[in-house]
DNA sequence: GACGAGACTGCCAACGTTTGCAGCAAGAGT
DNA sequence: ACTCTTGCTGCAAACGTTGGCAGTCTCGTC
């Protein structure tokens, strides 16, 4: 069906080689018959076969792409940027979605490196051992996590929380509850510390309340609970259960921004789609992806060479929106 | 690098030919042989090659799904379930996003159709007749579109309309507007006709603004569109426009659900973040991935047999939520 | 005019798998 | 004892591409 390299050189009278040469590696062949070639070629529209090409060069110039949840706003912005990128590459890019299914993750990463070149996992909660084990079969990128071995590409929240709690001190807080994330995730560990670290040198005081999956739902049974508890700010793992609380506390009559304050992390395209609009630490997601995307090409190139794993770090900060306000008790 | 055929072979003491029927076609060979082969193959850790296998057998065991946005929060849920069928089925998907970006469509549609074995198109806006060529080449599903020549999966909107147009009459509103989507939708046209006819029947006064780009962003000028014309009520091509007029009205000091009406379409996860929460026309996502990997496997079996290309039309219904409310104009 | 260099090009093997065909042994039937 | 069948296995070709090697041709040089 598909017309072949076999066919081309046919049409111009000259060797299959020829017509590879012509088309890869155009210095090795007499201009006029390359450019008699790739007309032809074109005409023809002659495509190379990605099995045959794949099966003599063992690459299949794919890579793979694991996240926990496609429906999830923080991660379409990093699965466009990685396509983008690969996209620049001349890289296909294979996507799985592991439905926060911690089981799946590495079974579908398996099956996926039986078919791509490398692979960037941004998916937090499998076992590191695992992991490391994998990162020795393939280049594989983490994404928000660091595993021994492979490169990874980090988000360091420190300064966005930093942010986040002068944010809420200077606007009268004395106290914030941490809505944690899913307990094994490794992003739920980082963002824990670095807010513990950022109230311990504000003087800050912290509750914690959790874990809740990272989704709407979840955030609305936290907002049940953060009633309950005395707290007038909350920190949220991650802007879906930011919104979910948002949304659950406004469905009760309270008025965020004013009487609670809530603030999210990713701020994910959809923090501004509610009201008041939802205060967040900003990662930075499109660099997340195309930073992933780079480190794993690196790791392809140098090919057999032991390259010491990179980890690329990326600043956060916090975005004001209205969901933060003054203190109901402080004065105004 | 990795097991192949031949060294499982070896291990076995048997032709590479015995080792490829003992694990594909298992009747075909000696019950005791074959498992120990399976139990060698398995130890060493043996996954055969695609590359090879797509060059023998044509086939590359990949599907492809072409979506226009991924950020769009209508279609993770449809990616999600064309991935899941696809996998049940032992398939792969290869995504790819055309951010909205017309010329791009075919491209990358042409582009992934060289490294799949049918494609799966969720893009409205290309010239119906190049569709057709398209897909002359190879078998192509269509999502939410009709093309001569390939099956579709297609959202009847005229039951959802038809209840929308319902409530907003027994809320007493007279009339409603139309905030269109892109002008060479073809689903933006479906949701314009149908929401015309349901007018028509029950005597409600329609108008149009717009177009829009399915975005939140065109939602919000949408809103101060909308605030100048004198409609109480509107109906937004998706939700993504829905969200983008709440938001700004909301902001503007409007009370969505008593001043106004909006109603949204795709009942995405999204319509119940907000608050009030968004009355939407709910479409069946899943169902619709999930019935455009069947209709393309079907076509993929058939092979070269003319089968004429089903369409399969899927029912919507309204579901109500806090964004609609009593016409101010009407009596109490 | 012979020779070597250089520029192109063709031949062929290899990648890993599947599959039609042939070969082989063992058992059944006569 | 002979053939025929049956069940199993190996051989070899084919899929489309790449790249090492060798061959051909032309041209410049001595």
């Amino acid at each position: 069906m598909a017309v072949t390299l076999a066919e081309v050189a046919a049409a111009c009278n000259v060797s299959t080689s020829t017509v590879s040469r012509a088309l890869t590696d155009p210095d090795k062949v007499n201009a006029e018959t390359r450019t008699r070639i790739e007309r032809v070629a074109r005409q023809l529209g002659y495509a190379p076969s990605r099995a045959g090409r794949s099966l003599v060069s063992g690459r299949t110039d794919t890579i793979g792409l694991v996240v926990p949840d496609i429906a999830n706003p923080f991660f379409p912005p990093i699965i466009k940027s990685v396509q983008a990128r690969a996209r620049d590459k001349r890289y296909s890019v294979l996507i799985a979605d592991t439905d926060e299914h911690v089981a799946d993750e590495l079974e579908l990463a398996r099956g996926l490196s039986r078919q791509v070149d490398g692979l960037i996992l941004a998916s937090p909660r499998t076992d590191p051992a695992e992991l490391t084990r994998l990162a020795k079969q393939l280049p594989v990128v983490f994404v928000n996590r660091e595993v021994e071995g492979a490169g990874s590409v980090v988000i360091d929240e420190s300064e966005g929380m930093s942010e986040a709690v002068e944010h809420l001190m200077s606007l009268g807080h004395t106290r914030v509850c941490y809505l944690a994330g899913p307990r094994r995730s490794w992003s739920n560990q980082q963002r824990r510390d670095a807010l513990a670290a950022a109230c311990a040198e504000h003087g800050l005081e912290l509750r914690e309340l959790g874990p809740f999956e990272p989704q709407i739902q979840a955030g609305m049974r936290a907002a049940d609970l953060l009633q309950s508890a005395e707290s007038a700010a909350a920190i949220a793992y991650d802007d879906l259960i930011a919104l979910g609380v948002m949304s659950r506390l406004t469905e009760r009559g309270m008025q965020v921004g004013r009487e609670i304050s809530v603030i999210g992390i990713d701020d994910s395209p959809l923090s501004t789609v509610t009201h008041p609009m939802l205060t967040s630490i900003h990662v930075p997601a499109a660099e997340l992806g195309s930073a992933a995307v780079d480190l794993l090409l690196d790791q392809l190139r140098e090919g057999e060479d032991f390259t010491t794993p990179t980890t690329v770090r990326l600043e956060t900060r916090l975005v004001i929106r209205g969901s933060t306000g003054v203190a109901p008790t402080a004065p105004r």
